[in-house]
DNA sequence: GCATGTGAATAGGTTCACAGCC
DNA sequence: GGCTGTGAACCTATTCACATGC
């Protein structure tokens, strides 16, 4: 496989691809292109996707519970081994294999099930304390869905997932437009 | 307030905001900074949510089913008046005040209720044919969470939700810090 | 001959620093 | 005196183009 087709394949351009790769490495062969499989085997090797990661989802709503049932997480190697939430309602009630726990012993069950990575889909104005608190446990990584910009120390990554900016991104260009 | 403050709270740097503030007019006054509730309509105006905006749902999963729950869609002027799935034994059913639609009634439904932005929380694979049927009637964005590249024509942006790449976002920064 | 890998050129975006106005 | 708005300096990222190696 060229650059060129790896770059029509996603949308971008074959000089992009070659930069990106030889970022990391030398992947390709000379007038011949790119092996496909041995370059995805790279590839997935230098991102870290080629283990599973053990997840723990705090928020048993509407938005943890989509995410719980997302079929994309587990088959890509994200295995959810805990589920936190505040309602006292919902503690000890079960998701498929997964009992929910309460935030009172969230260190605890952190630390016993090895979590790395935490998702939050808690509402603004609990999630900096979790978050604070998933950092203090050990926690490697974080995927906020609340609206506002956590608080952690550099070494841990936070992704934001915002949905509501997400549709003013849309509504912006689309005013822009006219 | 003045940049300096504007910064600290959206994670920045004064020069930034006054930068980009720069790029779309002259909002501060100078020696006394900005007058915030000024600002915010200035910028609401400029952003395209000032007024409400008509979406329309196409997926009736648990995804869909979040997002259609999420109240800050409705708080922040989203409102969905159509809901599309394909799966026969969902139409007709009502969420809320919503009845769920068929596909096949979809172009006629979109201008019927002038919609202009659709979310499409649906399987890769009738993604992209959603899409082009959207365009087609006349959608002036789309949010889309299926994890593909959608093909459209330029005038129409796309907003893209990949919550795998999120995740794999933060396996690769962990990976690397180590 | 063909396509990579990479310096050089270019474009885009951020930071600096200060003139100008309140 | 204080803070904005902005050109200049700087830095990062993309594009170009070609020497290099298959």
């Amino acid at each position: 496989m060229s650059s060129e087709e790896l770059a029509a394949w996603g949308q971008t351009t074959a000089a992009q691809v070659r930069k990106d790769l030889s970022h990391f490495g030398s992947f390709g062969k000379r007038g011949l292109g790119y092996q496909a499989g041995e370059l995805r085997e790279s590839l997935r090797t230098l991102l870290g996707i080629d283990r599973s990661w053990k997840v723990a989802l705090v928020g048993a709503g509407r938005i943890g519970l989509a995410l719980y049932e997302y079929p994309a997480f587990r088959s890509r190697g994200y295995d959810c081994v805990a589920i936190f939430d505040s309602d006292p309602s919902k503690i000890g009630t079960a998701w498929g294999d997964q009992s929910i726990c309460a935030l009172e012993v969230f260190e605890e069950v952190i630390k016993e099930r090895d979590v790395e990575l935490v998702i939050l889909a808690i509402p603004a104005d609990s999630a900096q304390e979790v978050a604070s608190r998933a950092v203090e446990a050990g926690v490697n990584g974080i995927l906020n869905f609340a609206p506002i910009r956590l608080n952690v120390p550099p070494e841990v990554p936070v992704e934001d997932v915002n949905l509501v900016i997400e549709l003013e991104a849309l509504s912006f260009q689309i005013t822009q437009r006219t």
